[in-house]
DNA sequence: ATGGCCTGTTACACAGGA
């Protein structure tokens, strides 16, 4: 099974680039992120011409995830309030930023991570609650699903090296100590990233800035990740960033991110 | 030190992204 993760910065504006990523890259199951549009206008049409089933998740404007199977998911669930109590989710479901299915004995959630914009904005703050929130979601998932895959953008990167220069990287958003503290004791619950199984260097990144060329030059971030409980990190075969879509015309600054295991 | 670029909005600048 194959399960790719994209951030395709609008579905709209991306949908050719996305269809035709798909008709040469197959995959089981499609997890978009930032679609940027409400369900009505999503174009589910595209996808189910290609034999995909669409599961949408999506909100004016900001934020929306998606996700896109061959074979129909099963237990399809919408935000965090799917699983928490609803006093307990507040406001963290008002943007929308968790979609999750069943696909064989296997729950994929695909996740779009707040960035936080700035150490002193409000939105840092809302990003270090959703995280808390996070731990408590997949910690009753994994529960119920021994075998998980959580994917997405997470606008975090975990180590030096996923970063192109360590340059202010305490001061950064998507670096700071606290935000790498606060993805790390999500991951305690017993969660590995998928790519670190099979590639140790640095280097390799999942987002470019569109200013400054930074694709051309490599100065990117590997913020878009897999991360897997013990069952499936076990078993995992290979888990790639397919840097291509990046350099096409009026790319995402994102690349897909895909996992492949036997489950 | 700052902004560089891109998307969506009911827009002709702004918010938000990262």
């Amino acid at each position: 099974m194959k399960v790719t993760s994209w951030n395709v910065n609008s579905i709209r504006t991306r949908l050719t680039q996305v269809t035709d990523w798909l008709k040469t890259h197959p995959v089981d199951v499609l997890c978009l992120q930032e679609t940027k549009v409400i369900d009505e206008d999503f174009p589910v049409q595209a996808f189910t011409d290609l034999g995909y089933n669409a599961y949408i998740y999506g909100q004016k404007s900001y934020n929306g995830v998606a996700m896109l199977s061959r074979e129909p998911l099963r237990e399809v669930q919408m935000g965090f309030g799917a699983v928490i109590d609803e006093h307990e989710v507040g406001d963290l479901d008002a943007q929308k930023r968790v979609i999750s299915g069943v696909m064989g004995d296997v729950r994929i959630v695909n996740l779009y991570v707040p960035n936080g914009s700035s150490l002193t904005s409000d939105k840092f703050e809302y990003k270090l609650k959703w995280l808390a929130l996070l731990k408590k979601y997949l910690t009753k998932q994994l529960a119920l699903y021994p075998q998980l895959n959580v994917c997405g953008d997470f606008n975090i990167a975990l180590e030096s090296k996923d970063i192109h220069s360590d340059k202010n990287r305490d001061t950064q958003v998507m670096a700071t100590p606290i935000e790498r503290e606060t993805l790390r004791d999500v991951l305690s619950i017993g969660l590995s990233d998928a790519y670190r199984k099979f590639t140790d260097e640095g280097g390799h990144y999942s987002w470019w800035d569109y200013r400054t060329n930074a694709f051309a030059r490599n100065m990117g971030w590997r913020i878009d990740h897999h991360y897997l409980s013990e069952d499936l990190y076990e078993i995992v075969e290979s888990c790639t960033i397919d840097v291509e879509p990046r350099r096409w015309e009026r790319p995402s600054d994102h690349a897909p991110v895909t996992v492949e295991y036997v489950a």
